[in-house]
Parts: C-alpha cells; sequence; structure tokens
DNA sequence: CATGCTATATTTAGTTC
DNA sequence: CGAACTAAATATAGCAT
C-alpha cells in the first residue's frame, strides 16, 4: 500500500512476509476496534499464523463473550430501539448461538490439528500426568455436551416431522 | 479517516451509522483477504450487528476449516522448519495446549448454558432445519473428538503405568 | 532481527446524484 | 435508499538504523 503497488499474492521472502503479518495484524486490530466502537457492533477476529503456536484473538474470548452477554442482558432496550417483535428477536439469538457453535466447531478442529502435531513430534513417552488430568476432563464435558445436544436434536427433529 | 477526523465513539446519527457499519466492513473483509493472501495465514472474522438478523462472518466457516486442514496435511515441513531444541519446545507447546484445552473447557461450558437459555426461551416450535443441520454436524464432530481423545487418553495411560 | 521513517497506496466521511 | 464521487485521513512497502 505504499511506496509501490503491492502484487496480491504469497510475499515470497519469508522475513518481510513476517514483517508484512506483524504490521497488518496491528492494523485489523485497529480497523476492528474503530469498528465496534463506532457502530457499536460486537466483532471477533482469529488470526492463525505458522509462526505463533497459538493464534491470535481480538479481542480477548472472555471480551467477546461479555460483549455478546451485554446484548442478550438489554433486551428490553434493544427490543425498544428497534422494534423487534419476539420472534425475531429469538431467532436472532438461535442465530447466534449457531454462529458460536460453528466458531466452537472450527476451534476444535485446530485443537485437533494441534494435538496430533504435538503427539507426532512428542512420541510415546513426553506425556505428564497433567496433561492427562486435562485430556480426562475434556472427554467428561464432550460427553456431557453430546448427550445435550442429542437431546436438543431430537427435540426438533419431533417438532419438525409432528 | 477522510473529509473530516472522526472521534472515537459511537456514532450517534442512527443511519449514519449504518452506512459507517457497511462501508467499513467491506474495508475489513478486503483487509482480511489481503492478509491471508500475502502472508499465507488462516483467518476468520465474525461481526455482530444489531440490524442483520444473522451475524457477517468471514470467510465461510467452511473455508477456515479447509484452510486448517491444508496445513495439517503439510506437518513434516513445518517440523523442519521450525526445529529448535526438542525438549523446548515439546513442553512450551503442551503447556500451550493446556491453556487451549482449559479455555475450550470453559468455552463449552459457556455454550452450553446459553443453549438452555435459548432453549428456555424459544420454547418447542422456533427451531428451523438450518439449526438442526449445524447441530447434527456438531454431534458429529463432537464425536469424532471424543474418539480421538480417548485414544490419546488410552496412549499415555499405558505409558505411564507400563 | 526488530523499529522507526516517509512516500505513496488505500480507505473512508461527507456529499452528490 | 443506495451507488458514485472526492478530499482528507490512514495504512503500509520499502528503506534506513
Amino acid at each position: 500500500m505504499a511506496r509501490k503497488r503491492v502484487t496480491l499474492e504469497l510475499i515470497s521472502n519469508e522475513s518481510a512476509r513476517k514483517v508484512t503479518l506483524k504490521k497488518r495484524k496491528a492494523g485489523l486490530w485497529k480497523k476492528l476496534n474503530e469498528l465496534t466502537t463506532l457502530c457499536g457492533v460486537a466483532a471477533c477476529a482469529i488470526i492463525f499464523s505458522t509462526y505463533d503456536a497459538q493464534p491470535d484473538i481480538w479481542p480477548s474470548p472472555i471480551e467477546a463473550y461479555n460483549v455478546l452477554e451485554k446484548f442478550k442482558n438489554l433486551p428490553a432496550e434493544i427490543q425498544g430501539k428497534y422494534m423487534m417483535d419476539q420472534n425475531s428477536l429469538l431467532r436472532r439469538s438461535i442465530m447466534q448461538l449457531n454462529v458460536r457453535l460453528a466458531k466452537q466447531r472450527t476451534k476444535n478442529r485446530e485443537l485437533e490439528m494441534d494435538l496430533v502435531m504435538a503427539e507426532s513430534m512428542a512420541g510415546e513417552n513426553n506425556c505428564d500426568l497433567n496433561n492427562l488430568e486435562y485430556l480426562k476432563e475434556l472427554v467428561h464435558l464432550l460427553k456431557e455436551k453430546i448427550k445435550f445436544v442429542t437431546q436438543k436434536i431430537e427435540k426438533i427433529s419431533f417438532a419438525l416431522h409432528e
């Protein structure tokens, strides 16, 4: 964007690519901050770079969640302002939940990838108890989750076909 | 950014705010496209506006997933390039995974809570097919995940007790 | 290798159609 | 209302340190 017009393709030089990534990431975060502030919307973004093991998340997951909660905790205000009927409000709420599910799904995929990579690098004998405990807890949570979602699917299927 | 310096606060005029949102959203999508192309990274972003029933997602969740798959298919390359001290790399990697698992667990709990809330608000008859499809996909993914993590636990347990 | 610096490319607020 | 059009504000590619 400066000094020279840039062609929209992967920057071949690796160090240059890294520098551009850092600069543009900062620019993106700024843009996101402006957008949410100026327009009063909630937003989040995730960048998975190969340099960092951890992806960059904007804002923090906690903050993103908090903003969403704020919206939900002030339904009367929103209702009054945008004159929504009960149904459309509910539909929107469900849509937002669907998006969060999709996000969750993407994150789960990513986590799986990282586990596979870590495992292949670590071999069999580099696992500690702490890690194991985490995994056990994860399985427990996932089983609960499957049960819950399966029940929900049955309910919806029933409602659709009756 | 033009014609006048803008103060970083919520735009009071509603129609002006809506126009700005549209313009800046387009700008953000473009920036994201450039970033991912130039730097070869995967990224996604979501904007929840109160105007649209559906939030804006970039790119599609499917696409985001595809990019991640691409990374998964090239683990040897990444391994070779960033191979440093084997042990410290592994320790860091495992620590980061533990942190991410903890975050994931928290998020799953939150999501469950939100689903319960939405369900209680929506009752039985406000569910559409789209929502059902999302849920089916989620169950599929979760089952895969349980299988994967369970296998990993068995491996670790075996390594610990042998 | 990271930071700081500009000359330009790009974005966009206000405006007009 | 939305698309097109600027003038001005920003972002950033290439370079310097």
